[in-house]
DNA sequence: CGGAATCCTGTACGATACTG
DNA sequence: CAGTATCGTACAGGATTCCG
């Protein structure tokens, strides 16, 4: 049980860190980790752009992925709270995912990176052409 | 592989992102994929906390990598353009790792990833015992 | 000291088959 | 249609060893 009130420092909107729990530290790792996977940002973007989905709609955006992982990201997507799932129980059977608030949350924080990433793929591009083409470059 | 031209929805619902290149979103996906890697980030958050680092002193920094992994990841990095290594021709030889322009600003922009989870972690953390308390749970 | 090479294990993931 | 269960493989990644 998580009994133990974490000592939220009043949320100091300190601009520097200068104290960083280890502990706070290894829970957002875990969390960045789970969270930074492939297709958990694929769904997570297909999810973004085409709101509330169905599961086999949301495998055909996803190109490339198999129904297990998909089976898979969304159950943990789930399990962290980022997406939320409604079953209907009629016949055929439907199920449709759509994102929670916290998973619009996450999708906004992610933005940035995505940004970052259309911004300087090219440099990103010409600095491994440069390092493939010899890094003894003197 | 995967040039499979997919139909290009018109979609406008981002009125900045109005023109979305496919193979720029693989490539970006590729980028995010590599860049959103555990010990990438940990060993960008470590380079960018301490600036110039040796390479032994670096896997001190990062509680659990193996010496295996951090050549790895930092090779990559360095491909890949976040780092540059120096080395030093002489006895004992000394390397020293720092970020680039390049990797600091992926530093600036995963910020909003990190301040997510340092954010929302309690919520993700209720969530999951909501979810393992019982999902049938009405 | 920095790192490359080797070995070995856990597991992530895909393909398939079956159930409700 | 949505999902679970099982199996097989490929690869990530840890421990160890050797070289510059």
């Amino acid at each position: 049980m998580t009994g133990k009130n974490e000592t939220q420092s009043a949320s100091e909107d300190s601009p520097e860190w200068s104290e960083i729990d280890p502990q706070v530290s290894e829970l957002v790792n875990d969390i960045i980790g789970k969270v930074a996977d492939k297709w958990t940002l694929l769904i997570l973007e297909a999810l973004d752009e085409n709101g509330v989905t169905r599961f086999k709609q949301l495998g055909r955006f996803v190109p490339g992925i198999s129904q297990k992982m998909l089976t898979q990201t969304l159950r943990q997507m789930e399990c962290d709270g980022l997406v939320q799932r409604t079953i209907y129980a009629e016949v055929p059977p439907r199920v449709e995912y759509e994102l929670t608030p916290l998973g619009e949350s996450l999708g906004e924080a992610f933005c940035g990176v995505w940004k970052w990433a259309e911004q300087h793929h090219a440099e990103i591009e010409a600095a491994r052409q440069r390092f493939a083409a010899g890094r003894g470059r003197a």
